[in-house]
RNA sequence: GGCCCCAUCGUUCAGCGGUUAGGACUCCAGGUUUUCAUCCUGGCAACACGGGUUCGAUUCCCGUUGGGGUCACCA
């Protein structure tokens, strides 16, 4: 049975590589059949307090990265941590010395072995580290506390890890943690080091790039698809040419060996672009949810929001691309008001019609649809001498949905009288 | 600096000895549309460099360059 974990520790806001770790973790344990399981590595009692471990929990829950056991407290392990330096200590793979500095008297080292190390990464291949280059290193602390080496391979060992998936970062620990399993007498678990991700300059993506954080994301309206979706494809890809796909479909094509070991920079505007993808494909009223969090009562408008659906990127664009609908002091685009309304013949136009409008008795789409065919036609004009005059009148806009069921939704009142208005200030 | 990792279009992901080096995002052009978005078609654009190995290297090996990681009583 193949046991994963994501081993955070809680500091108040989730860093995107990190998610990105959890990812890959959950995929692999999914797509084998296997467990994921989380740990809470909540050492640091500074920052990690009950709030930003609700953080936490609330991203993974977000992005659907469901734990098959409960969390394990690192906290709640420190004798057991400390008990198996005793022993390391007894069997004479650690020993004390006061390394003077900082600290008060003596803390435990480990002691690494003597032989050359190598190892087999499932992502990297074969990593290999000289004796020479590796160095004995602080278990236990002089003040009694064990060191993040040491409670990270025990928590490893306590929980079944089979598969540490986790940044390359940590590549150099990994010779050590190796030392450590060994030492203890356990197994030694497979070991896949994923690439970091980078900023545009290459760097690792920090908070001063800004969207650094899973939190960032959601508030800006990202959904939680997009963002699993995009950061599983950082690094991994299913081997074809797929890119928008199910969680199901990643899960069963998701494979260590076919992820990629150089690192990876976020694209935001491909973000957006998928992000606009899994809008298009959402059910209408689960968009229309969405569209009434940004203005309120619109979610309402089933048929407002279906017109919004197939051109938002981002929930955000929905307030300002809905606005006319809403607020009769709409702005006029000057630009737009300048190149189509202020023509010869234009107002005459509007005014006619407004007329055609006022004799109909049903406003539906349909109806007003062809009564602007059918007044194009009679007036031997072209569409482009109708529709832009109009839809600049209702919305003070150039573009926008289809101009019919725009028409059809503001109602016949408001389209009269917001042509009338409009006749009135340029005319 | 020592040790380690990485290197295909601007970005991302394919390619795993023989390809017109492919897809996606972005951008550009055209089509559809009253407009915009969607959608469709087409286009621009890459194997960092130098040596090998080989009949043949983007692909394998070595080096150079460049980038990154790591060298804590942080995690």
């Amino acid at each position: 049975m193949i046991r994963t974990r994501f081993a955070p520790s809680p500091t108040g806001s989730v860093h995107i590589g990190n998610m990105r770790a959890a990812i890959f973790n959950w995929l692999y344990a999914r797509h084998t059949g296997g467990e994921f399981l989380l740990r809470v590595e909540d050492t640091d009692r500074e920052r990690s307090t009950r709030e930003a471990i609700d953080t936490l929990l609330k991203a993974m829950d977000w992005l659907g990265l469901s734990a098959d056991e409960k969390p394990l407290y690192q906290s709640t392990r420190m004798e057991a941590h400390l008990a198996a330096a005793e022993e390391l200590l007894a069997s004479g793979h650690a020993y004390k010395e006061d390394k003077g500095g900082l600290g008060q008297g003596d803390c435990v080292l480990f002691k690494m072995p003597e032989k050359d190390m190598v190892f087999e990464d499932e992502i990297k291949g074969k990593l290999k580290k000289k004796a020479a280059d590796t160095q004995d290193f602080v278990i236990v602390r002089s003040d009694g506390t064990p060191v993040f080496h040491l409670a990270n391979v025990l928590d490893d060992i306590e929980q079944g890890i089979t598969h540490v998936i986790r940044g390359d970062d940590h590549i150099e620990n990994t010779y050590r943690h190796i030392a450590l399993y060994k030492a203890l007498g356990a197994a030694v678990p497979k070991f896949a080091h994923l690439p970091m991700i980078i900023n545009a300059q290459g760097k690792p993506y920090s908070k001063r790039d800004g969207d650094a954080f899973v939190g960032d994301f959601k508030e800006k309206g990202f959904l939680d698809e997009t963002l699993f979706n995009y950061l599983a494809l950082l690094g991994w890809s299913p081997g074809d040419d797929r890119e928008v796909m199910t969680r199901d479909e990643m899960i069963a094509a998701f494979d260590l060996s076919s992820c990629k070991s150089s690192p990876a920079q976020v694209d935001l505007r491909k973000l957006q672009w998928m992000n606009g993808e899994y809008i298009r494909a959402m059910k209408p009223e689960a968009f229309a949810e969405i569209a009434e969090g940004e203005v309120s009562d619109l979610g309402k408008n089933l048929a407002l929001c279906g017109l919004l659906q197939s051109r938002v990127k981002l929930p955000s664009e929905i307030g300002p691309a809905a606005d006319f609908f809403f607020n009769d002091d709409y702005e006029y685009n000057a630009k737009a008001v300048k190149k189509k309304l202020l023509k010869d013949g234009v107002f005459q136009t509007l005014e006619k019609i407004a007329e055609r409008f006022q004799t109909l008795g049903n406003f539906d789409e349909p109806t007003v649809d062809k009564a602007l065919h059918d007044f194009v036609e009679e007036n031997g004009v072209g569409f482009g001498a109708v529709m832009p005059p109009v839809r600049i009148a209702v919305s003070g806009q150039q573009s926008g949905p289809d101009l019919a069921p725009v028409l059809a939704i503001l109602g016949k009142e408001k389209v009269l009288s917001r042509i009338a208005k409009t006749i009135q200030k340029f005319g």
